[in-house]
DNA sequence: TATTCGTGGGA
DNA sequence: TTCCCAAGAAT
C-alpha cells in the first residue's frame, strides 16, 4: 500500500513548517525568513558549498569554507587564482579532483558566462564538478527550480517513507522519480534542504528519532516498525592492502624533500615525499630506490592510511642531510614554515610528521 | 553498470 | 580495531 505524500499535499507543508523552526543555520545559507521575504543566497557560496559537500561532513567542510570565501569572495576571484594555490587551500579535504575542477568550473562561468552561474539545473549540469545531484541542487536552492535534490540523505527519507527494498544504488531511477512527485512548485529551495536536514538530524543511519519526524504518519518504515532497515544497500566489496616505501629527507635547517604528483590520478597534482611502490594494484613497479645518496634509517613504525578502496602500509625511511644537498630535479626543498601551506595531503602529512617526531 | 577517487569522526 | 559513512562526479 502506497503511503505517498504526493497525494497529501500537507506533509510538505508540515516539512517546510518544520523546517522553518528547525533548519541548520550554515555560512552558505541564509535562514528560512530572509527566504520567505524574497531574498536568495549567493549563488556562489551555494555552488562552492555543494562541491565541498559532496561525500564530505559539514564539520569537515566549516573551516575549508570559511578560508575559501574570506580568500576568493566570488567566482571572479577563484577564476583568476592560482591553480597552485587553489589546491594548497584544498589540501586535506580529500577528492582532489573536486579542486581541479571547481578552478575549471570558475573559468568558464567567469569567462563564458559573464561572472554568473547559470541558472538552470541543464545548464549547470554542463559545468565541471557538476553532476546531478549538485545541479538540481544549486538550481533549487540558488534560483528555486522545482529539480529533483537527491543526495545520500535523501535516498534514506524516501527508501524509508516508500519502504523501496530495491537497493542501492539500483534504486536511485525510483528514488529520484519519488522525490519528483512531492517536491513542491513553492519554495523547492527550503524543500530540499528541509529534506536533507531532516536526514542528517532525525531520519539518520541509526537510531532515527521518528517520534519527532514531521511526516513520520506518512512514513512505511515507521509504520512497520524497522526504519533502520532502510536503505537496502548492495553489498560492498573488502578492500585490498597495498605496500610502499616513502622517503623523508630532512635538511639541516628542517627542510623537507618534497615533489609534485601526476595531475590524474589518486592525489592527483597534489605534493608529496618521494615515495614508490604502492601505485598500482600489483604494487612493485620498478623500484627507484631513496631520492638522495644518504645514510637512510627506516623508522621503527609504518604509516597506516585508508583511502576509499584499499588500505595502505606505508614503510617509512628518514635520512638527515647537509643544507648544501640540492634538492633533484622536479623536487624541491620545504622550508618548515613553508610545510603548511604546501598542497600536501593528508597521508604525506602522517608520514611527514611520522619522520620528523621520531 | 562498475570502478576510481580522501578524509575524519563515531559506533 | 574495524566498519560505516558524509550535500557524488567522472570515466
Amino acid at each position: 500500500m502506497d503511503t505517498m505524500i504526493a497525494s497529501d499535499p500537507s506533509n510538505s507543508v508540515a516539512l517546510l513548517a518544520w523546517y522553518d523552526r528547525h533548519a541548520r543555520r550554515l555560512p552558505w545559507r541564509i535562514g528560512p525568513q530572509r527566504r520567505r521575504d524574497g531574498e536568495r543566497p549567493d549563488p556562489y557560496r551555494v555552488w562552492l558549498s555543494e562541491i565541498m559537500l559532496q561525500q564530505t561532513t559539514v564539520a569537515a567542510v566549516g573551516p575549508y569554507f570559511d578560508r575559501f570565501v574570506t580568500r576568493w569572495p566570488g567566482v571572479a576571484d577563484l577564476a583568476a587564482a592560482e591553480t597552485d594555490h587553489v589546491m594548497q587551500e584544498w589540501a586535506g579535504l580529500g577528492y582532489y579532483s573536486r579542486a581541479r575542477n571547481l578552478k575549471r568550473c570558475a573559468e568558464i562561468v567567469a569567462s563564458e558566462h559573464g561572472g554568473r552561474f547559470p541558472e538552470t539545473s541543464d545548464e549547470l549540469a554542463t559545468l565541471p564538478g557538476i553532476g546531478p545531484y549538485t545541479a538540481a541542487a544549486i538550481a533549487a536552492i540558488a534560483f528555486d527550480e522545482p529539480a529533483p535534490v537527491v543526495d545520500g540523505n535523501v535516498e534514506r527519507v524516501v527508501t524509508r517513507l516508500y519502504r523501496i527494498e530495491t537497493p542501492l544504488p539500483k534504486a536511485k531511477t525510483e528514488v529520484r522519480a519519488r522525490v519528483a512527485g512531492i517536491t513542491p512548485e513553492t519554495r523547492p529551495g527550503c524543500f530540499a534542504q528541509a529534506m536533507m536536514d531532516l536526514g542528517a538530524t532525525i531520519c539518520t543511519p541509526k537510531r532515527p528519532t521518528c517520534a519527532l519526524c514531521p511526516v513520520n504518519e506518512s512514513c512505511a518504515a515507521h509504520a512497520e516498525g524497522d526504519p533502520e532497515r532502510f536503505p537496502v544497500k548492495a553489498p560492498k566489496k573488502e578492500k585490498p592492502t597495498r605496500t610502499g616505501t616513502a622517503y623523508v629527507a630532512v635538511r639541516a635547517d628542517g627542510a623537507v624533500l618534497l615533489r609534485r604528483r601526476a595531475e590524474k590520478g589518486l592525489l592527483g597534482g597534489m605534493a608529496e615525499v618521494p615515495n614508490e611502490g604502492w601505485a598500482t594494484k600489483s604494487g612493485g613497479e620498478e623500484a627507484e630506490g631513496p631520492p638522495l645518496r644518504a645514510d637512510w634509517v627506516r623508522l621503527p613504525a609504518p604509516v597506516r592510511h585508508t583511502f576509499t578502496h584499499f588500505h595502505l602500509v606505508l614503510d617509512v625511511y628518514r635520512a638527515r642531510v647537509g643544507r648544501e644537498i640540492a634538492a633533484p630535479a622536479d623536487a624541491w626543498w620545504s622550508a618548515p614554515d613553508r610545510l603548511d601551506g604546501e598542497a600536501l595531503p593528508a597521508v604525506m602529512r602522517k608520514v611527514v610528521a611520522s619522520a620528523l617526531e621520531g
